[in-house]
DNA sequence: GAAGTGCTTTTTGCATACCAAAAGCTGTAT
DNA sequence: ATACAGCTTTTGGTATGCAAAAAGCACTTC
């Protein structure tokens, strides 16, 4: 029982390196479980309204069925499965209407995300944000949709982070990954316009002019809306990848 | 997808007065649970920063861990407890900081739902506005507390749902809940110039006047977000700004 | 007496097994 | 065929066990 003395924990006194990380995490099991399946769906390999049996998905992954449940809750909370009372699970099939609050919401957070992020950013900010701006540019060259789809959101993110609100920052992280996997699929035509706005909110930031960011912001978000409205109904093509 | 026009319900019998209640919903457990540590963090049954054991939550509760366990889990999500690694539960210990965070962007969330409930409002929606308002009006001579904080939800509550946007109705149910939560204990001297703020948003609604809703109900929301300052400053404080 | 040390206890996180109830499916009798 | 009955699958919950990590305790050592 007492076995071994693997009790060499790292040293409580002198710290010395410890600064450098905190050791290892126990790594939750539900979290890793929660990040596969999100990953599933959203590349659509679990296709909306499929139905997830916990079971299955706990052999497919090698785990028990209580983290597989764990991590189903969660993704029902964030808005990725739709639980079923007696039923078990389902990946949520979103509707038009419900694409369209979002962006709503959308709009308006990052609206202000970006009028914050206009009153707090630094200079390393900026530069920040000019890195992550070229890296678009360039990955609009390659026509990469993948990269171009990241790049968006490492510089949304960058932008809510910049404005120095948590609660904010979440939320956006949140609803912008709803919103992704909705619109990746019709995601190409805008790509140009939508860096050509993205350069002028960071001047904006950069000139830390708060007003013009939440309108040049306002403006790309509802572009995107429209967008996503203009395209929407052409036939029910399944372009996947 | 689920158009077909021959509506396989299962015709068990003919339905007879099933339409009426949709029989008995089992019921989830982990529900209940959540509804009831929720009350018992918003109370203050269960202190800030107290830590919560699982078995002990059970045994009270009268349930098994499991239930417990999901409770808990989704009260994280929802920003009640922090749930620390290995540790357990934890009633989350609001900061200033926080506190500040979420007001404003409860401040930009319900502006936006008054804009869309001035834009939406139907003269049914807006003679249950003038009867929330008439019950807090009420409530104001009553001085009573409580029945105070919730005819300000339900008022707030409503009006996000005249908005029509069922995800910025979520999403604003969940800040107003824990902004209340630090604000409740402060509520106090500023309910007769809230509630007068409310009848002139009752009244730019009820004109279809979405700026000037939107407007008064920024106003609103700083106003809030303002006395919370001025409170939290009794004596000298280390104001960051 | 103070400090560092190992040991025990507590609690989580996950696995496993089991069961009742509900939804779905299937086969059979009429 | 249709309606009914029974079977199967799946969830939701209970109970239990156990490894690992954190916390608390006691003990030794200086």
């Amino acid at each position: 029982m007492t076995s071994s003395p693997s009790g060499r924990r790292a040293p409580r006194g002198s710290l010395s390196a410890a600064a450098t990380r905190r050791v290892e995490r126990p790594a939750p099991l539900r979290q890793a479980v929660y990040d596969a399946l999100l990953e599933l769906i959203v590349n659509r390999t679990l296709a909306p309204g499929q139905h997830l049996v916990e079971a299955e998905l706990a052999e497919y992954l090698g785990v028990s069925r209580q983290p597989v449940r764990e991590a189903l809750q969660r993704l029902q909370t964030d808005g990725w499965v739709d639980l079923r009372p007696a039923q078990g699970a389902f990946v949520h099939t979103p509707t038009e209407e419900e694409a369209d609050q979002l962006l709503a919401v959308r709009s308006v957070l990052e609206t202000y995300s970006a009028k914050l992020a206009a009153e707090h950013a630094t200079a390393s900010d900026v530069k920040l944000l000019k890195k992550l701006q070229k890296a678009g540019e360039e990955a609009l060259v390659t026509a990469n949709v993948e990269r171009l789809v990241k790049a968006n959101a490492d510089l949304h993110a960058a932008v809510a982070a910049i404005g120095r609100n948590k609660v904010l920052s979440e939320m956006i992280g949140l609803v912008d990954r709803r919103v992704r996997w909705y619109y990746t699929p019709i995601a190409r035509p805008r790509s140009r316009d939508s860096w050509n706005e993205h350069a002028e909110l960071v001047a904006a930031i950069a000139d830390g002019d708060a007003e013009r960011a939440g309108e040049v912001m306002h403006n790309h978000a509802e572009q995107t809306r429209q967008t996503y409205h203009d395209r929407k109904t052409p036939e029910g093509s399944t372009e996947s990848d």
